[in-house]
RNA sequence: GCCCCCGUAGCUCAGUUGGAUAGAGCAUCGGUUUCCUAAACCGAGGGCCACUGGUUCGAAUCCAGUCGGGGGUACCA
């Protein structure tokens, strides 16, 4: 991890004025690791709560029982003698250390020069800004989206695929070798039901036309007829082995009813904008799942149990995992599980590869990683070698309409494309009676609705469940895509009508008020916000900061004096003009790469 | 029964490895446009951070238990 250069400073200075103001105990203490190191100290920094404090704080409770001293008297000391450091430190005064308050010593960074290094770097660099090369020649691995062949693409796949896709971005930034993964469920037991169905209620015409929706149509059938008539599952078993031995009949069906979701599917994604490097059905899989079963009895962990082949993982909280049915048949973990060894054959030496699925499964990956585990373990696979430590599931929250989960056989389901047919409706409205000349109004359209849609589903924690609520999508008041959106045209707007060159050699100095300063700060945190993301897997956090920063942008934007006049960023000072220019090109760049890692887009106008 | 996730303003949610008076959006009320895009901005009201106990200098945050909601719990995926 890159430190930060002003936290550095201020932590060193801090150590050093620990060691001067209580030479006693720091001769006792010594060096190393303890409470006067600056690597402790640096690694305790916070941001203050209120930003008017500074840029960090550092508590000093944890020195108190140490130095025998209350924690304000503590600071007060450490604080004049970190200020003398600081200001002996010619010709550099980046940072200043302010009286400390409470127990906190606050560091403040000196605004021009922060707003000059951060301008100067972000217009320089333009949408490479917060790049990094820790990934570099690492692969990471990111499966999302996922959706089962045959069945409509409805909000409920939306978040793996928008949270997969914006992690894929964001991975990308930091110089990994990304593959996106979607890995669509295109055999089991489901294609038995749904060839039963076809053959009982369906003909060619069933093909044809919106056909996805006549094939949802058979689904939902099946299940609503199978409660009058339980054989109707027997049957459905019986096809599937049908499929599995290589019926001709029952092959072309499967490969039809493939082809069809497969093209809707690749429709929905163009209207997403979600891109993937790899595609492969569980399909595939078929003949990878003997030699796993293989590998995994030669190595003594499969045991018979009622009649199915399984692996005892040791493990109260889990059940075995099953490999094989009473039947003979296999199952999606044995799928998993070859898919594991697969994409390790692929991409050897992996530097994680994460699996963006529902956390309702987080039980079955959990099964799946452990067997792994205990494969390498049996094989003498060195630790640092196993590919079983690298795989993580990255779980989220259900999408609940109307309170109740949605289900496919239930026909409670909410198509994602009528969601995003409905904002854009609804935006190209508002664009229509705010815009009306706007040139390209239906892209526009599009691309605003889909940022509602999109941000709505990134915007909280992956965990929690969302309650998918109209009203709620459709709202592009406040913390929403369109929101950033706006504030981004609107940015385009200054941009176009300053007509100046875009130049970061401008003077800093006539940056000085609050929200300005508050804007740069921000702009200096993004590099720090996306290696958070990608440590955390959590695309909110950019969801989030892209709201503090537009937020702290629109009230530069229509700041206004004590007379109540607006303080306009393009005037007729020319020198004021042009840093204010800089400012605005700055938080362009960010909203607009920080739009991109969440997978909108960013219109010029709207 | 057991396991996982969640419980913060009327609603939807933030709250970084425990830290300084618990924040934002929506909704409500009030203000701002001779207009660099008002899809915005400024302000007001609104909280036993589910409950109880524990750890600590300090707990919305960590631990134990209770209550409430959701999910999972071997031959579906």
């Amino acid at each position: 991890m890159k430190k930060d250069k002003y936290k550095q400073q201020f932590a060193e200075a801090t150590a050093q004025a620990f060691r001067n103001v209580y030479p006693e105990i720091y001769a006792k203490v010594g060096d190393g690791d303890n409470a006067f190191s600056t690597e402790f100290i640096y690694n305790s920094l916070e941001t203050p709560k209120d930003r008017s404090m500074g840029r960090f704080a550092f508590p000093v409770f944890r020195q108190a029982g140490l130095l025998k001293d209350k924690p304000p008297a503590i600071a007060a000391k450490v604080a004049d003698e970190t200020t003398r450091i600081l200001k002996s430190h010619e010709g550099d005064q980046l940072i200043s250390c302010s009286k400390a308050v409470g127990g906190f010593l606050n560091g403040q960074v000196n605004p021009e020069i922060l707003a000059g290094e951060t301008l100067r770097k972000v217009i320089g660099s333009s949408n490479q800004y917060g790049n990094s090369d820790i990934g570099k020649g690492k692969a990471y691995l990111v499966e999302y989206s996922s959706p089962n062949i045959a069945k409509p693409f409805g909000v409920m796949h939306l978040r793996s695929t928008v949270l997969g896709n914006s992690l894929r971005r964001i991975f990308r930034k930091l110089g990994y070798d990304v593959v996106g993964i979607n890995y669509p469920g295109d055999w089991g037991t489901q294609f038995g039901k749904m060839i039963v169905a076809y053959e009982k209620w369906g003909d060619e015409k069933t093909l044809e036309g919106n056909a996805v929706q006549n094939l949802l149509a058979l689904y939902v059938r099946y299940h609503q007829e199978v409660e009058q008539n339980p054989s109707l599952d027997d049957e459905a078993r019986l096809a599937f082995r049908r499929l599995e031995e290589g019926n001709p009949d029952a092959l072309r069906l499967w490969e039809t009813f493939k082809k069809i979701s497969h093209a809707e599917f690749d429709r929905v994604y163009g209207l997403l904008g979600v891109e993937f490097d790899w595609v492969y059905g569980e399909s595939e899989l078929n003949e990878r799942m003997e030699p796993l079963i293989e590998r995994l009895e030669t190595a003594g962990l499969t045991s018979i149990s009622q009649g199915a082949l399984v692996v005892e993982l040791g493990d109260d909280q889990l059940p075995p995992l099953l490999l094989r049915k009473g039947d003979g048949a296999t199952l999606y973990a044995t799928r998993d599980l070859a898919g594991m060894v697969y994409r390790w054959e692929r991409h050897q030496d992996f530097h994680e590869s994460l699996y963006v699925v529902n956390s309702a499964q987080s039980d079955h990956f959990k099964q799946c990683f452990k067997t792994m585990a205990l494969l390498e373990e049996a094989e003498g696979v060195p630790l640092d070698e196993r590919m079983s430590s690298r795989l993580k599931h990255v779980g989220f929250g259900m999408i609940r309409f109307g309170g109740k989960s949605m289900s496919t056989r239930g026909g409670n389901i909410v198509l994602l494309e009528d969601v995003i047919s409905e904002a854009s409706r609804l935006v190209r409205e508002k664009i229509k009676e705010k815009n009306s000349d706007l040139a390209g109004i239906d892209q526009v359209a599009h691309e605003v609705g889909l940022g509602a849609v999109i941000f709505a589903q990134l915007s909280v924690r992956r965990q929690r469940d969302v309650d998918f609520d109209w009203d709620k999508v459709l709202n592009f008041l406040g913390a929403s895509g369109p929101y950033l959106q706006y504030t981004h045209a609107r940015l385009r707007s200054l941009l176009r009508k300053s007509g100046l060159e875009i130049s970061s050699d401008v003077d800093y100095r006539l940056l000085v008020a609050d929200e300005e300063n508050r804007v740069i700060e921000l702009i200096a945190d993004f590099p720090q916000i996306v290696t958070d993301v990608a440590e955390q897997h959590e695309p909110y956090y950019i969801a989030n900061y892209l709201l503090r920063l537009a937020e702290a942008f629109n009230s530069v934007y229509q700041r206004k004096d004590d007379e109540g006049n607006i303080q306009k960023i393009i005037s007729d000072q020319a020198d004021l003009t042009a840093v204010r220019i800089a400012l605005v090109r700055a938080v362009q760049v960010v909203i607009n790469e920080g739009l991109y890692l969440l997978g909108l887009e960013a219109p010029e106008e709207m």
